[in-house]
DNA sequence: TAGATTGTTAATCGATTAACAATC
DNA sequence: TAGATTGTTAATCGATTAACAATC
C-alpha cells in the first residue's frame, strides 16, 4: 500500500511524480489521457491496455509498461484499469494538476489564437498576461487577457513570479525574447517561432515547429505517392 | 560519381530520395535546413558538422551520419560541407522542392492564422482552398485563399487531385472530416484537432498536438522546479 | 607538414516487442 | 472453472555515441 520512496517524506497524496519516465513514454501519456477522458465521458469505469493500444495503434505491452510506470493502483486481470484513477495518476505525473501561470509574448494572429483557446486549462495552463511591442496591439483585451507593452515584461514576470513563457513573435525577435524570459526567471519556454533558441541548459524549451512538422509530412506523402506508383504498375 | 541505385532509371537529377532514413533523422533534417539557410544568408560557403552540432546541441557524429545519408556530395576534411548543395540535398530528400497543393478545413481562428502565414511556401506547401460549414466564414477570402462551403469539399478535392489536407476544426468534427478527406483521395493529413484519428494505414497523418506539447513542457517544468529545490537546500 | 574534419566500424545505450507465469 | 488481462523477465531491435583511420 505504501509508495516505494520512503525517504521522500513530503506529500501525503500518493503519486509517482518522481519516477523517471523516458521521453517516449512522456510523449505518449497525454495521448492516453485524452482517450481516457473520452472513456470517462462515455461512462466506462474500467479500460484495458489492450483497448487503449488498439485505439491508438500501439503495442499493448508498451501501453501496460507506460501505465505501470505512472499508475498508483495496478490494473486488474479481466477488468483492466480504473479509468478515473488512471486519469488522476497521469495528470499528477505530468504536473497538470498544478496550475502553471504563464505569459505570452507576441499578440499577433497566432498569439491571439492561443489566447482565445480555452482548452489549455485542461492541461493546467493559465495565461495571466500577454505582451507586444506593437502599439496597436497594446491595451487590447483578448479573451479577458490584457495585452501589455513589452517594456513592462520583465518587471511583471518577476513580480508575479511567472515560470512559463510562450513565444509567438517573428523569428527575428525570438532569441531576444527568450533571453529576456531567462533573465526574468522563466524556466520553461514554449516557442512557436521557427528558429532554434540558444539558452542555458537549465531552461526547458519545447518547440512547436510547424515547418518541421510539415516537412515530415511532406516526406511521408512523397514516399506514399512513390509506393503507390510501384504498387499500381 | 553515380548513384547507387542503378535499377532506378527515372530522374537525371542526382538525389537520394529513395534512401531510408529513420524517423529521428527525418525530424532533425528540417532543423539542419533552417540553420543552413541562415548560414547561406550570412554568406557562408561551407559549414562543418561540428558547427551545426554545437549550435543545435547535438552530437557531431550524429549530424555527420544524418548528412551523409541525404547529401549528394560528401563533406571535405577541414572545410566541411558546401552549404548550398546541402540545402538542395535536404530539400530534395524531404520532397520540399515539389510543391504540394493542399486544402484546409476549418476557417476559424487557427485555420485563418495558418492561411495568413506565408512561411510554409518555403516548405513547398500551397494551400489552394479552405472550407467551412459556417455560413459566416464561407465566401470570405483570407490571404487570397477562398473559403468555400464544405458541401463542395469532396468534389473540389477530387477535381483538383489534391493529396494533402489540413484539419483545423473542433475535435468533435475532426473524424468526419478525416474520413471525407480519405474518401476524396487525400493521402496526407496534418491535423490540429486535439483528438486521435482512426484511419486506414495508407493515409499519412501528422498530429500537431498542442495540448500534448504543453503536457511535456509542464512535466519538464515540474522536474526543473523540483531539482531547483534540492539544489538550493 | 600539422591538424581539423570527414566517414565508418564497433560498442553502448535505450526502447520496443516477445514470451510466459500469475491472477482475478 | 476458463480465459482475458495483468506485470515482468528476456530477446530483439534501433538509434546514439565512441574510437580511429583517411584526407584535404
Amino acid at each position: 500500500m505504501r509508495g516505494k520512496g520512503t525517504e521522500n517524506g513530503g506529500s501525503m497524496i500518493e503519486t509517482k511524480e518522481d519516477i523517471i519516465a523516458s521521453k517516449a513514454t512522456i510523449a505518449r501519456l497525454p495521448t492516453y489521457l485524452r482517450f481516457l477522458r473520452d472513456c470517462r465521458k462515455a461512462g466506462d469505469e474500467n479500460v484495458s491496455s489492450t483497448r487503449i493500444a488498439e485505439h491508438l495503434r500501439l503495442n499493448p505491452v508498451q501501453v501496460r509498461k507506460d501505465l505501470a510506470l505512472v499508475s498508483v493502483s495496478s490494473g486488474k486481470p479481466r477488468l483492466g484499469f480504473p479509468v478515473s484513477e488512471l486519469i488522476e495518476s497521469i495528470e499528477s505525473f505530468l504536473g497538470l494538476r498544478n496550475t502553471h501561470d504563464a505569459v505570452l509574448v507576441g499578440a499577433g494572429h497566432l498569439g491571439s489564437t492561443l489566447l482565445l483557446y480555452d482548452g489549455f486549462r485542461n492541461y493546467g495552463l493559465n495565461i495571466v498576461a500577454a505582451f507586444d511591442v506593437n502599439a496597436a496591439a497594446v491595451g487590447r483585451k483578448i479573451n479577458g487577457i490584457s495585452v501589455l507593452d513589452y517594456s513592462q515584461f520583465s518587471a511583471t514576470v518577476r513580480r508575479l513570479n511567472i515560470k512559463m513563457g510562450i513565444i509567438t513573435v517573428p523569428k527575428e525577435a525570438a532569441q531576444k525574447v527568450a533571453d529576456d524570459m531567462a533573465d526574468s526567471g522563466i524556466r520553461a519556454i514554449w516557442s512557436f517561432a521557427p528558429t532554434h533558441l540558444v539558452l542555458q541548459e537549465d531552461i526547458a524549451v519545447k518547440y512547436e515547429d510547424l515547418a518541421a512538422s510539415l516537412a515530415v509530412l511532406s516526406k511521408k506523402l512523397e514516399d506514399k505517392l512513390k509506393d503507390g506508383d510501384t504498387d499500381s504498375v
